[in-house]
DNA sequence: ATTAGCACTCGCTAAGGGAGAGTGCTAACA
DNA sequence: TGTTAGCACTCTCCCTTAGCGAGTGCTAAT
């Protein structure tokens, strides 16, 4: 069967109005309000058609008609007006930006706000990824009676730290010898390409002090292990309860623990591949979870290398227009923000 | 009127029966699962005069009775059966802690975990007091073309971080001699009594890099403003779902917009005077906002110095006697596992 | 003082019965 | 041949009604 103009534009007036009202849409509410010239009774005929060639769905069979994933598939791709943010919006973001936080996880934390303000969905993002990071710096810091922070500074603004223990007879200058062994041994290294096998075979130089080694050891790779893990912020966890689909409490409660599965999140931000944004709608998921919603991702970047991802997720009733424009609008300033950050002219 | 032997009795199976069932107990339940040897008229007549004295409610004419707030007190000051952790329970916590991690936000997020999984409560944790912390360690780590990192370290293991821009001509043993002056001027020193001036008395000194100190002492009052602000962890934040009483999408939402309130949880749980196990039912709660739950808290502290507080919240038909017993053992394991941790035997 | 008996209240649930929205089909029309 | 008016039909939603069950409070007997 042919998808005509005509099909086309019917199309597009119920997902256009299925997307505001949340109620199935019927043959005059379309013939009335996006008067296309054309009676009811020819929209009946021509929403059987698209019935039939899978775009729309008919929950029962005395209601209206509503967008099938394939339908919303093809408004976005073809149909959807592509409207930039509006001025106020922009300077909205630009406001928020402009209080120059100077902490990462704080810029990070701030997007996810702004990105679930501003879209009333729920926003997630994934933090730097960090194996493409440089560790820049290692020091023990005494700290009390008996043990040390073992502080580990990266290029790309993260800091990690374990508690070691310090037995007797360790004195600052001792740590301080170790610190800067360390950092011989592992400045501007690769935090991807890191290995235990120096620092033990460092270890096994000394013959002294065994039990502060494991115990330095045991830290050091806990927070390497911790540093590979990026984080998964979010934002606007509650937002789901503004729509009327998600009123049922078994529903909202899915996705609620959805949100907690970071694994299954961090899976979702990971498959953007940097090249624009990206739009993934019910089905299209890889996840049998999330087969019930839509993900918009963009990515952001430093000085051009790709660090991060930027996601919304919301109902495949989704305002992809403005979900689009804003994801795209955000990844741009806080890739420009970072980079500022990082690069001061 | 009196309160006899027998109207507690009554009291009591009244509400161990309602934390169970969450129905409205009636006179019949009472005389038969909890057999005192009087007839259900009788305990009828009790009833009456126990709702007459404020212990118990009537959720309308024909129904049967719940405990009031203040019954619920009653309850936990004299009625309630302490009951200790089963062994499988402290053995279940123990394990968890065996895994010795070493970094602070690591244990304390755990801790949250566990309190909310034993309890099926929502867990909420106050991070370390970070006002009678001590400055240890300040340093300058460049980590690119013109962007350094500020890197402050605590004796409580918290670092903190901010982005500071380094302007053409600033080498790296320009910043290590700034590093080593503001050790000089802050090493030790309590963080809660850190003002601004020895540091604008430097800048004043300094003629060149004026720019550059403007964004060194921007970062530093971040950073130190975000020290002095302690963090809130959450663990359980969905299990108010598996109570029948918020399987209504109002009360759900209510209550999960409360733990995005972190300022009231903080005042929530900073009110807890570091004496053992604190019970806040219902209306006693000072916010309005909490009228509807009950909140246990107890404290954690290292080498006898209160740090923080723990605290769970959840319906006011709560389980009090495991509560109690969960929160009062948890403190402790959590306070000696820290001690453990810093003091290092 | 306690208890059996009983009338009464109230919430819950199921059943019935429009009202309204929307469809699909048929027949007339341009 | 494509379009449209008309109409019977379907299905959901909501309101009302009725009956059931749990539980109470009162009274009178023990």
């Amino acid at each position: 069967m042919e998808l005509g103009a005509r099909k086309l534009q019917i199309l597009q007036a119920i997902v256009d109005d299925y997307i505001i009202s949340a109620e199935p849409v019927g043959s005059r509410t379309i013939a009335k309000k996006y008067g296309i010239g054309i009676s009811s009774a020819t929209i009946r005929n021509e929403m059987a058609d698209l019935e039939e060639m899978g775009y729309l769905e008919q929950p029962h069979t005395s209601a209206g008609r509503i967008p099938s994933d394939k339908g919303y598939r093809l408004y976005v791709d073809r149909l959807m007006k592509t409207r930039g943010l509006s001025i106020s919006e922009a300077n909205y973001i630009k406001d928020l930006y402009d209080k120059k936080t100077r902490q990462i996880e704080q810029v990070i934390f701030q997007t996810s706000k702004i990105l679930s303000d501003i879209t009333d969905y729920t926003a997630v993002i994934l933090g730097p990824q960090l194996n493409q990071v440089l560790v820049k710096h290692i020091q023990l810091v005494p700290i009390g009676n008996h043990c040390a922070l073992l502080v580990i500074v990266t290029n790309a603004g993260i800091i990690k730290d374990a508690i070691v223990d310090i037995p007797e007879g360790v004195n600052g200058d001792y740590l301080h010898r170790i610190s800067n062994m360390l950092n011989d041994l592992f400045r501007d290294q690769n935090l991807g390409g890191i290995t235990l096998e120096p620092m033990l075979k460092m270890q096994e130089g000394m013959i002294q002090n065994r039990e502060f080694f494991n115990s330095l050891v045991d830290a050091f790779t806990e927070s390497i292990g911790v540093l590979d893990t990026r984080e998964v912020y979010l934002g606007g966890t509650t937002n789901i309860f503004k729509f009327p689909e998600y009123h049922d409490i078994i529903k909202a409660k899915e996705f609620l623990d959805l949100l907690e599965q970071k694994d299954l999140l961090y899976d979702l931000l990971a498959r953007n591949d940097g090249k624009g944004v990206s739009v993934t709608i019910g089905e299209e998921n890889r996840h049998q979870e999330l087969r019930d919603y839509s993900v918009v991702t963009a990515t952001y970047s430093v000085g051009g290398r790709t660090l991060g991802t930027l996601g919304i997720i919301g109902p495949t009733r989704m305002e992809y227009s403005k979900a689009i424009s804003v994801m795209d609008f955000m990844g741009k300033t806080l890739s420009s923000y970072l980079t500022q950050l990082f690069y001061k002219e």
